[in-house]
DNA sequence: CATGAATGAGCCTTCATTCAT
DNA sequence: AATGAATGAAGGCTCATTCAT
């Protein structure tokens, strides 16, 4: 039996990404996680420390993370990074959330930071291990690709694979 | 003097922008607007009305359908839609509005029609008028173009400027 | 028809003044008051604020104030505060409900404060007009005077008027 | 190492003196007391009981009591009184408790009869011991004296003494 | 005895919506 | 058209109370 906290998680995760961050109630994150409304109290403090939570699961940084910090060869870290991207949204649960995730960063500055690390360090690491260099045309390429993963994700064609699809972008990401 | 009505979508607009669509009370438009809470009401059935309104405003369609109807050459018609969807989207308002619609594509049906047409269909017009076939890696670079194009939105990278980082994803893409 | 406002602080008073600050619920006082209670939030922003409000009206700082300002000879003074105070505080509202005020002056600095300002200033300038100086004897009888109301007010012996009580307060006091 | 339930009930009065018998959490006077939420609950029924307990400690009816069956001469009987009250609301929990007390009778018949009884039953054998007789000056002077000590108590001017403030008192009311 | 997870009732507050003026 | 008072439905949160361990 999974612990009581964690299906709360992940009762809250279903909910938020089809209501939205703010039109979910938690008494349906309650029932969806089969306890009580005043339970969900018990083990955070507030509505919005759930949201944190659920922010943060959303969100690709520990893909990053791991990709940067176990592979070296550039190809393959195209590949590590966009296999993980891929196979985590294709959850729509994660595809949705991470939507609502982007919609509330003007309201909590935690979820506004956690973006900007996103988008500043990890994205110039990058280019630096994938071009050797930093400059304008490797950033552009750096953001075609994590812009292509998204559409991709957010609106998979039905007539492509998705090792179809990853094969091509990483071609034209390093030509 | 600006039309009533259209001084409360705008306002409108922004207080969605910052607070999402669900946590910005009808009353904040209407102050925001400068006219009355009972006014809206007038002019827009529902708060869910001017949601759609705003909604519709948020999207990228107007500068597909215009670039697409009125440039023919490849080149032409990716700085035709790359220049204006930046111009757009420059616009903090316009940028945040759009993720707030993003993640409300769940919850109303028409946002939801409206972004698989646009995916779909406008996609598809690109390929074919930029890469004469529909093959898949025609396809992802549609997508690349336009996943760059938000990740540059999103959070513009504040050394590049926008006319630089158009040309080297121009150039990116068309070879 | 009286205001609503004043209907809403009426209702609020009465029913404070028998469950408590804190065990009165706002839709019992909207009740009371024959609104709705949304309407209670219309005319207060918090709960809290109509708590202060009728924490104000019930204590007896508007009678220290007027007699002090209109009545000069001592025994007139003693006599105008006496029988005012004895007066509100015949209706069990308002006695209760300085109760109330006294058991919440922890909570509410504000409350405290009033409280204090009433209690040094007023009798230091009651002894003062009184007994035309400040010493122990002096403040030890003020003290007493007032004493004696409150303990009328609390718990009024069924055999003794109102008059007789306080013809005999103010003559021991002045002995 | 005092008696559990005694260090709840201590917890609870001193808990209850801040945040009034409705505002203080169970939870605080069980964190208060160093012992656990259920335990309190094991010794006490339900918080009502404990306010009942905390209620009955708070009034002065043991001193009167005591006094009363000890003390024959008038005086000293006055003193016997004095001393012990202004001792025990010395304490700034006491005072508190017993103004929540005086707050909430409106709500416990209990407690209501308990002030009843206090007021009448013990201000009567007072004013025939000390006066010889129960004539209305006689009961004037009663509460004149108990209400003087409750304002000493409320609120103690910082610069008399109680043996002095005492000392007065006597002689004022028995003159 | 003792703990703390679990429950559910109730309350404050917000807010979309209506309506008399 | 325009205003703002008025309503009622939820929703977040607290907290007394229970119960398995």
């Amino acid at each position: 039996m999974e612990k009581v906290r964690e299906r709360i998680v992940r009762g809250a995760m279903k909910v938020f990404s089809t209501h939205g961050y703010f039109k979910a109630p938690v008494s349906k994150i309650a029932r969806e996680a089969g306890v009580s409304k005043g339970l969900v109290f018990w083990y955070f403090r507030s509505k919005d420390e759930l949201i944190h939570e659920a922010a943060a699961r959303s969100l690709p940084i520990d893909i990053l993370r791991e990709c940067l910090e176990t592979v070296q060869d550039k190809e393959e870290l195209l590949r590590c990074v966009g296999e993980r991207y891929l196979k985590k949204y294709s959850d729509p649960v994660m595809r949705n959330l991470m939507l609502q995730t982007l919609a509330v960063r003007t309201i909590y500055p935690e979820v506004e930071e956690r973006l900007r690390e996103m988008c500043s360090m990890y994205t110039r690491k990058m280019a630096k291990q994938i071009f050797g260099k930093d400059d304008v045309e490797s950033r552009v390429k750096i953001r075609s690709f994590f812009g292509s993963l998204l559409c991709y994700s957010l609106r998979p064609p039905p007539d492509i694979s998705v090792e179809e699809y990853l094969d091509n972008l990483i071609t034209i990401i390093l030509q």
